[in-house]
DNA sequence: TATTGTTATACTCTATAACTATA
DNA sequence: TATAGTTATAGAGTATAACAATA
């Protein structure tokens, strides 16, 4: 059984079940995924809402609400930037920081699970091979781009 | 450059790779990822709202708002089931079936491009293990789970 | 003038609870 | 009683347009 998807087909389903299993370690926290995502960007960096913007591909205005609602849970707090009058550094909390770093366990050890019918050289094999295609040599992206939760 | 992620981390990243891809080529339709999914889901099947709710896994009452928006556009129909009078049957129109032969077609061509990096032996064996990933054999999921636009 | 960020507004997506109709 | 589906409601997520403050 399972015969081969297309290299595309496997992709696609992949990525489904990996946001769902997101979405389920992301819920036990009463959180979303893009949430989740925001906490997990903010793990090693102070940006202010445009570059957020451009790292979540989202609008400006999007970010703003995403951040409101973050901060009013404790998450997340705005400061104001030393360098730039009109900008903010958004940043984890304590609490924000508990909370993506329990998340990015439960995230590694569902992963993981699913993942066991693998060997070893498989898994070493496949992360090899999706780092090259999650992460292409010749990506003219936004700097930063594509930082996950986890 | 390109330092391998662990396992975990690769297919976090590039699920968020996909996603991004196919919300792009959604957008070209203006259609969110779920809608297009949804038309997606409903290329080979006509299922009801229930079983629909558990494909996608969301609340029913979630389904019947999805399609709503679907059926108001003229991408999919509801017809009485004919041996059950409490249920519909959810099927594609003409156009919504055009309208995701070309989004896959889109999806397909995109994520080619950024797989553009691996040789062939390569990405027969990022398939082959994607696939035995994203369908383990022992899995006691809803029938019918994880299909989707491609 | 350009940039950073927020606000106002509207729509989609989602869940919970209550409901109708059929089995 | 149980199941299939919808409706009412509320809140999160998103984009567009307009705005304020600073560069």
């Amino acid at each position: 059984m399972a015969e081969d998807l297309t290299l595309v087909d496997s992709l696609v389903q992949s990525s489904f079940l990996v946001q769902g299993v997101m979405r389920r370690v992301a819920a036990r926290q009463d959180l979303s995924v893009i949430q989740m995502r925001l906490l997990g960007i903010l793990r090693d960096r102070e940006p202010g809402t445009l570059l957020l913007s451009r790292i979540l591909e989202l609008d400006k205005s999007s970010v703003t609400g995403l951040v409101d609602r973050a901060e009013k849970r404790g998450l997340v707090e705005r400061v104001p930037d030393p360098d730039d009058g009109r900008a903010v550094r958004i940043k984890l909390t304590r609490g924000g920081r508990a909370i993506v770093t329990k998340g990015a366990a439960e995230v590694e050890a569902e992963i993981e699970t699913v993942a066991a019918g693998l060997t070893d050289p498989q898994r070493r094999q496949l992360a090899g091979l999706l780092s090259r295609f999650a992460s292409p040599p010749a990506r003219p992206a936004v700097p930063g781009t594509e930082r996950s939760p986890s």
